[in-house]
DNA sequence: GATGAATGAGGCTTCATTCAT
DNA sequence: CATGAATGAAGCCTCATTCAT
């Protein structure tokens, strides 16, 4: 869906989009993302990027001011990429349980494809030191919830949606939703990572959220 | 709801279980919460928790052998109680949406006394250590999902659960929907924390979960 | 030989000496030669010694003022018995080798006893700060070497002793090798700590010592 | 006799062996030598070793993993250096008295050069923690009196050396009397370190061991 | 006497960051 | 660009010592 959030790494030649970058820059990129989602902000060690990488120590203050840098722009591309796609999928036109049904099933193939990426985006949200937070998570978190929210309103407008449901709780209910079975999933709780477990999954989510509980 | 989330130091008189335990062993578990919380696993310092304690450094180390028993200690004794809880709604009788509207109050009541416990026990799950991870952490989590999957089984056998729900899905939808309003609203996102925020929250959680978002 | 040497405790009711002194006293000097024997002065811990003693913490520093005059204590305690010893042997008369001879067995029979008390003795000697070495041990050390050379001194006097031999040097030689059997012995090196073998090291010494190696 | 042995730093050029070994590895592991012969294992803190060898505090770590492998390299690396010399003497050739007079000249030589090396391989030899010990201690130490019995069983076969010498108490005997004297002499007790005393004191070992005390 | 909780300075170790090559 | 040696502040942990009971 997008190659950016492939693991393999790119062919060197192919322009994938950030052009002019120099190679080892998105090396050190792609790795932090690796540690970062694994470690976590603090447990990331800038020699298990540079290690993971596959580029010298020092390399990586080349390319970055700091830790707090690097980190931020791994958060910050990753972000960027899922709210680009939230933002298409907003502007895709169709009914919201489309549009929605769309967003899950995005968020989860970015699952089966870079969990990484997955986990720098959900699990790194509230845990970063302060200065971090107040930066662009903040607002970036607050954007993929407004555009999930904007989907929901508007489908009330068009009465595809209860007039009862509250657009941001939606939203938020339906991102850690997501959040939490794919985190079991990683866990290794909600069962495997096999293809047809993700889909269960996935379709267990859209149903729930969707139809409710409640026998009727 | 529960005295021990109270943030207030319990007076000594009050039966909860942990009768014997010196006073500043229980001031360090306190403060250990807050600072936990607010720092995460990594970023939390056993020279603030000390201080945050009121106690001398070193005494942190005459009741725990280390910093990852302090706040595996910490986490346990969060996740016990709330799981606790959770067992006693789900023991307590009444129907699957009575008890999974009991687990909304009680998760967001809990988050209203002490935010801080919360943050402990849903934002941390997989940001620790692998031996921590390995520990308690991961059979406790899966306990907690285990605990809401039976009730909406249950729920299911009664008639009250629509058959295409899947308990598990459905219980980790649940608590990550929990989750992330949670967050939103500690990172000042999804409104404030006045009362009645707190109160929409809740309803709209509940309302979501089990009526779905489809009008009809 | 010498009652103090034996590692077993005295009963409380018998008045192995030291009259007055309190038993728990005399059991954390027990204690702490085991525990000095076996860490060295740097290594080894008051709360070690407590442990190993059979107290509480405290009360060590009840009847020592630190560790280093609990730790002094100890070591002027085994080198007063064992100069006491020397000096015993000394002025009972007898030729030089026989003299000489005796301290042998001495030395070895307390090391059969009290390995621990022998590697006090031996193996600190050099390995306590400055302070405390500048203290007692140094002058003691001195002396047990003046007591020996002393005595082969006489024997050059009484022609029992080649006039080419150095007395210091004899004695200082004698003492260690005497040592660095012991701790082969120790270290399970030459042989292992049988009668049999302790007793053809002891001779082994004493021959050499005597004889030379030079064959005639 | 052995340049390693000098205090002073060899020239690049010297074929010591460690070729490529960077400069500041050195200047650690003889900062190293000194302080740890100076205080002990326990007493040897890391930052007197980076103050002494003029380097900060976390280089010390960049080159050795921690405090105990430092060490063990420092020890490593003298009973290395004394047991090649102890070798080479072994298969030089001459008799056994010559080669056991050459042994004590090294000993006493290197002592003149480098006391802090003699510190390190004698005093040291029991009094490192366990794992420390077991590691190669233990067989190095064995090894050095191994091929000093070597060479008195090889003199006894030649019939320069009595039958009835046991050759590793004769070894250990040696050394021993070696190390005791050199300790009197490092601690001040033996006469000074004057260059006629030195060879007084070797003078004295070498009769005593080979001629023995016993006047005829 | 006896106990063990409490204190805090000191040492080991890590790791972000800089710098010479 | 690229490397990795070098730096040192900061955090964890130990343990001698004190003190209230």
């Amino acid at each position: 869906m997008s190659p950016e959030w492939s693991d393999r790494p790119s062919s060197s030649a192919a322009g994938t989009g950030g052009e002019g970058e120099p190679e080892k820059r998105r090396a050190i990129l792609r790795a932090a993302v690796e540690v970062f989602a694994e470690k976590g902000y603090q447990g990331c060690r800038i020699a298990d990027v540079a290690k993971q990488a596959g580029v010298a120590y020092g390399l990586v203050y080349h390319y970055f001011r700091n830790k707090e840098e690097l980190l931020e722009s791994v958060f910050d591309q990753q972000w960027s990429i899922f709210i680009t796609a939230l933002r298409a999928i907003g502007e895709r036109g169709g009914s919201a349980p489309e549009q929605l049904e769309e967003i899950c099933r995005f968020a989860i193939d970015v699952f089966r494809n870079a969990p990484a990426a997955i986990r720098v985006l959900l699990l790194e949200v509230a845990h970063t030191p302060n200065t971090f937070r107040a930066g662009s998570t903040r607002e970036t978190f607050e954007e993929a919830v407004e555009i999930v929210a904007g989907i929901v309103r508007r489908g009330k407008e068009r009465g595809e949606v209860r007039v009862e449901v509250d657009p941001v709780v939606a939203a938020a209910s339906l991102l850690g939703a997501l959040e939490l079975n794919l985190t079991g999933m990683l866990m290794g709780i909600l069962g495997g990572t096999s293809e047809e477990e993700i889909e269960r999954v996935k379709r267990g989510v859209i149903d729930l959220l969707f139809s409710g509980m409640t026998a009727r």
